[in-house]
DNA sequence: TTTAAATCATACTAAATTAGTAGGAATTGA
DNA sequence: TCAATTCCTACTAATTTAGTATGATTTAAA
């Protein structure tokens, strides 16, 4: 049970973007060589980041990444729902032969993956970039 | 984010075993049948289960698995760490080529994850097996 | 005593997912 | 013009997951 690289470096690099605001758009080659992942990797995560209006762009020499909103107006599911990585413990489905849920109803443990489920995105819910860049204070709840 | 079968049928199987504990041991047949898993799968999540003191094994014909434990004693974390299902959101590595810790301090969303591993597991701590079987109540917390 | 039903144990393999790479096109400041 | 940058899609390698396969051992019951 683990985070994809893709949920796990959509939030470094946001982070890194909000640490590093105040100074005009930030290149991904510097988010690239700050957090060791590699370019063309940012930029389709970017991709997706942009497209969910979480940073918007500036083409061109000296170009970049900028917030789209204050840190404290993000969340971090909106980051983890923005690179779809997906909290999906959940596994029923309509086909009979995939999926838990053989015979119509739902199955003996259906109730407490889909509470997990709810757990796991209010904790996400709960969690603003702004919290992550205040110099490495502990995240109080 | 999603949990493997591994810790899924695990679960799913115990649940199943607490519902018919009754009934004297319970084969791994009966077991593939109603949850609709396979056999020789089921019989490799249960050689984990009996290491891990969950379940005990009656051999032969007639034989079967018993809970080693009464149901309001079986944590779900017991469980999913029987079959080494982890919940493993830190990435932090000692080699500098892998992993995120690069540059041997703590990367900017390591206190995030590590706050996430605990809130998950203090979720799995807190449910039994017993509040899977009381026929399908809402889990209340 | 034979047989069938069951656990026990390990090795292998196919499918799916993840984690990237590759190869360019478009934009723009210097 | 040119270098630095974003933009975009397709492909591929690596890893993990989800099983199969194979056979041995045990034991209740016929
Ligand atoms: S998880 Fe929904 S029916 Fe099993
Ligand atoms: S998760 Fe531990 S250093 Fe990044």
């Amino acid at each position: 049970m683990k985070l994809t690289t893709k949920g796990r470096y959509a939030v470094m690099a946001m982070a890194d973007l909000a640490s590093f605001k105040d100074q005009g758009p930030v290149s991904l080659s510097d988010i690239s060589l700050r957090q060791n992942i590699s370019l063309p990797y940012l930029e389709q995560i970017f991709l997706k980041l942009k497209n969910n209006n979480l940073v918007k762009s500036v083409r061109g020499a000296k170009g970049g990444y900028k917030l789209e909103l204050s840190p404290d107006e993000i969340k971090i599911s909106n980051i983890i729902s923005a690179v779809d990585e997906e909290v999906k413990m959940l596994n029923c489905k309509k086909d009979s032969k995939k999926g838990c849920n053989n015979k119509s109803s739902k199955c003996i443990t259906h109730n407490l993956w889909d509470q997990l489920d709810q757990h796991i995105n209010n904790f996400f819910e709960k969690v603003k970039l702004q919290d992550l860049v205040k110099k490495k204070q502990i995240l109080n709840k």
